[in-house]
DNA sequence: TTGCTCCTCACGTCACGTGAGGTGGC
DNA sequence: TTGCTCCTCACGTCACGTGAGGTGGC
């Protein structure tokens, strides 16, 4: 469990970023290293490979890094002490009455079709788009950091 | 119907923000002045108003002034030949596969949470929370674009 | 020695404005 | 004259990196 771990420039490669990528997120907090070598040089898991795919999939849609790192805190927070700015983590619950109003907005843009014209359409197919991306996007995350449960519906 | 055009001053004061924003968005191609005055004043119509407030929620979501200048090309493209920056517009059908897509997303996160951690959660929440917020804010816009048809659920 | 790393200071680019100043018509 | 506008050139800020160079251990 601490046997297979990697230096900046095998994680920089198998993640196809640039090291020096790798050392910007390391000081951003978005990635930590599990720890150091004698050398003291920062020695990464594997995961954090996947790590950087997810960072760079929350980017692309318009993420901010510092967004995504109270995101993935998770572990972060516990190895460093202070990142707060102030956004305090979502209950349990707050999944479920997104996915409800969802529902209800879903349901709404359904009956819209037949009042809108072409450019309203063409408008809100942008959007919903959008949204629907990212909540692809999501549930990609979720299923890396469940380890591959397999719940991704396809298209 | 061109009466009650607007000048640049008065446009800013009621979607405020600063004139010169007015002139930054008009000169992107955002806004487009119905016509200008004899002395060379751009007159903007009312329903600009409304536009720049959307403009700003668009912006607050995260979208780019360029995509968003696509978004509302509708009319823009009319009066000022080429933007043309290769997005093609969406057809009326998207609409509709995406939101089936979302969907089949809503279902498959609804079977998550018995076998996600609280973490997994959080990160889910809070992405599901943006993309409930795109869609929000894609339900006001084509409410205005509509002219006030009564569709938006609450919450 | 070579190739890796660490760290730091600075620079580059892009998006999104904002400031300032000279212009002209009402 | 005053207050509005137009236009343009430049500057400011923030996010996101990237370059370069000196350091040290393997």
């Amino acid at each position: 469990m601490s046997k297979d771990l990697l230096r900046i420039g095998e994680v920089a490669s198998r993640a196809g970023v640039s090291k020096r990528t790798v050392d910007f997120y390391t000081g951003l907090g978005l990635l930590t290293p599990a720890r150091r070598s004698g050398g003291n040089f920062r020695l990464y898991q594997p995961s954090d490979v996947q790590r950087i795919a997810a960072i760079r999939s929350l980017e692309a849609q318009g993420i901010r890094l510092n967004e995504i790192t109270q995101l993935l805190a998770g572990r972060a927070l516990q190895d460093q002490g202070e990142h707060s700015q102030d956004s305090r983590p979502p209950e349990p619950e707050a999944l479920d009455e997104h996915l409800t109003c969802l529902d209800a907005q879903v349901r709404a843009l359904r009956e819209l079709p037949e009042v809108a014209d072409h450019r309203t359409l063409a408008v809100l197919a942008t959007l919903v788009g959008r949204a629907q991306v990212l909540i692809a996007t999501a549930l990609i995350l979720s299923e890396e950091l469940l380890g591959g449960a397999d719940l991704i519906p396809p298209l």
